[in-house]
Formats: structure tokens, sequence, C-alpha cells
DNA sequence: GCGAAAAGTTACCAGCAGTAAGTAACGGGG
DNA sequence: CCCCGTTACTTACTGCTGGTAACTTTTCGC
């Protein structure tokens, strides 16, 4: 993994770069995996074999990186969102079965996810945006064209990707916490307030 | 507002505490309002009248005056949301002042929400939750009595309160950055989500 | 061959969280 | 009435981190 080598100064011989902007991330995620999601800049760069300038370079600042790892994560999230829905049409059991994806998926990366989640600073308040940004696009245009095809109005999609999507993140970190509470039990509650509304269905 | 004074070392004279708690606390918000979400802890020391050390005395590390800034701005919300519903029982429109009233709370002290929940290191990423859970300990109970009352399962009620509360933390990040969209659009956009669910009423 | 550009590392700075050590006023006992 | 332990501050420090400037070595075009 860490093969602790110190390199010479100047241009590697081979004329080739000493590793690419995939394989920072790729130490990145280790590291934040490893060490948690306090984890450095300088640590990342120690895992990836190089020195700070270099991931500045490759990546940019811890606001940069947090970026970019969230895209990564929202990718996966919406992967595994696709192959759990497998295109069918939108239903309560689909929704049930979107939100325990989201939630498997965020176990499986829990120290990335509050990595990307709990920003460092000013910059990133504002920056989690973007990574929600990400997983809402997709998912506000989805809520527009299916809201269109059973004659409701599309105009809130926006608002109610974002409403869902933040929904969802603070459920996850609830629910990365608690102990024996599953999370197809969890899925079932939010699923049934998302499809059915506070008072339910009559 | 900050009396720069440079205080000799020494315990003051008059054997009274220079500052309390809450004066602390007070000074905190003032230099989040005027600095934005990235202040330091040596700032507010400053613009308290005192150093370090007694910040930490007062009221501890960076992740406690996160947390007791939270506290105050989750009181703040609950109040602005009782005066907004005075009591009455729970309906749509009800719900839609709720939300509108968060969404104002949230505008009027937009830095220091950003501060609290865009925690700074990996005790603040899950220390959130502490916040998540000031809001939704009391909303939490009203929706169990409240599904109590009306024949549902109430057993749904902690995690659909962690999951508005989420909702409405994401909103409201995303609305401060918006705009030309106004507050009760937005309130009225979400509430007919939470009411209604994704489908809507036939 | 040779000099400019490219691709690294080293070495540094500034700022911040947190803490240890020093200092002055209070207050109770002899 | 004075002295000494306690209290309540400040000063001064450490350790670490994000970010950058300066230096070093290889490559490559002419």
């Amino acid at each position: 993994m860490s093969e602790s080598i110190s390199r010479r100064p100047g241009r590697p011989l081979g004329g080739q770069l000493v590793v690419d902007r995939e394989h920072v991330l790729d130490a990145a995620e280790r590291v934040i995996r490893r060490d948690g999601a306090g984890s450095s800049l300088e640590a990342v760069a120690v895992e990836a074999g190089v020195t700070k300038p270099i991931v500045y370079d490759r990546v940019g600042g811890r606001a940069d990186l947090a970026d970019a790892l969230a895209e990564r994560l929202a990718d996966r999230m919406v992967l595994a969102t696709r192959t759990a829905l497998a295109g069918e049409t939108l239903s309560q059991t689909g929704l049930t079965r979107f939100i325990e994806a989201n939630l498997r998926t965020v176990a499986d990366h829990r120290e990335l996810f509050l990595y990307v989640t709990g920003g460092s600073t000013e910059q990133t308040a504002l920056g989690r945006l973007s990574l929600a940004g990400m997983s809402t696009q997709p998912l506000a245009k989805t809520l527009a064209v299916w809201r269109s095809g059973i004659q409701q109005d599309p105009g809130v999609a926006e608002a109610w990707a974002f409403g869902i999507v933040g929904m969802l993140q603070m459920v996850s970190q609830w629910w990365i916490t608690q102990e024996g509470l599953s999370a197809a039990e969890v899925a079932g509650q939010i699923s049934e307030l998302v499809w059915n509304g506070l008072p339910g269905r009559a």
C-alpha cells in the first residue's frame, strides 16, 4: 500500500507523472477510511507516496479535495440507486429500496461520508451544497418528469430534491450512530413519510 | 462593543469574574456575524475582552462552543416556531408557517447557522447531531402525540423528526444562496411534500 | 549539445487549537 | 495585622495544519 520511499527532488526518470489525480483521490479515501474524517492533507500526500504540493497540483486545496470526494461518493450513491431501482416506475416500495440503498452506501463509506458532509471551514459549509447538488440534479430531473407524467406541478422538483437529499443525509447521520436499528426498518419509515405525507393516507 | 483593553495578569480587582459564560457566547455570536463561519477562538476571546484560556474555562473547546451556540440557535428556532403556530392543531397551513418561520430564523442568523451546521472536525461532524437532536427532540414528541391522536403509528416519530430537521437544514442552506426566491414560496413547496407526499393527494 | 520548460522535493510561513507556567488579588486562620 | 493558600486572570509556549515560495533534477525541442 504505502511504499514509504523518499524520492529525490527533480523531475522523475521516464518523463511520466509519478501519480495522477485518481491515484491521489484513491489515497485520500484510504487515509480517511483508516484515520477518520479528521485526516490531513499531509497524510493524504504520504499515503499517495508524494508530497503536499503535488496534491495541490492534482486536486487543489482542502475544499477541492472534499468536493472531488463528494463527487465520487455521489456517483456511487446514484449508481447504487440505479441498480436498486432497475429503471422501474416510481412506487412506494421502489422509494423504500432507494432509501435503503442510500443508507447502505453511507454505511459502506462511513468515514468518507462524514468527511464530505462534515466540511471544515466556511468555504466547505456552502461547498457542501455542491455535493448535495450532484445528488439533487438527477433526482430533480427524475421528479420533474415523473410529476409531469401524473399530471402534477413539476415546479416543485428542485426544492423537493434538496429536501429529500437533506432528509437522507440527516437520517443517515443519525442512523449510523444508532445500534440495533436495521436499514430496512428506517428506510420503510422514511419512505412512508415521503410517500404518504405526515397525516398518512386514509 | 470591543473595548480592547490589555488587562494586567492576575486576579481582577473586586473579586468578580470579568465575564461569564453568556458574555462569551454573546461575543462569539457577534464575531461570527461579523467575520463569518470561519471565526477563530482567539477572535472570540478578543471580542469578549479576555484571553483564550478564559474561553476554555467558560465554554470549553471549539466543539463545545459550537454545541453551545447550536443550543441557542435551536432554542430560537423552537421559539419562532411556537409563536408562529400559537398552539393550534397541526394542519398544512400550520406546517407551512412552521417551515417559513424556520427559514426566516436561519436567514436572520445566516453565519451562525453556517457555523453550527458546518462543524469543523471529526468530532463536530457527529456533534452536529446534538444540534439536530435539540431540534428533533421536541418535534419528535409533538409528532408522536399527534400521530397517536389521529390513530396512526407513533413509532415513526423519531426517524421522521430527524428526516424533517435534515430536510429543513438542507433546504435552508440551499435557499439562502438563492436570489429572488421567497421564503413563503419555498415553505409552501416543502410543506406540500411533507403533508401530501410525493404523489400528492388525488 | 544546450537552454527552456516540466515535474518533483525541501523548506518555510502564518494561523489556530489547546495547554503549561507565571502573576496578582482575595480571604480566612494564627 | 500579616501571611499563605486559593482563585482568576495573562503570557508564552507547543504541535499541527493548510498553503506557498524557492530550489533541484530530468526531459525535450532546436
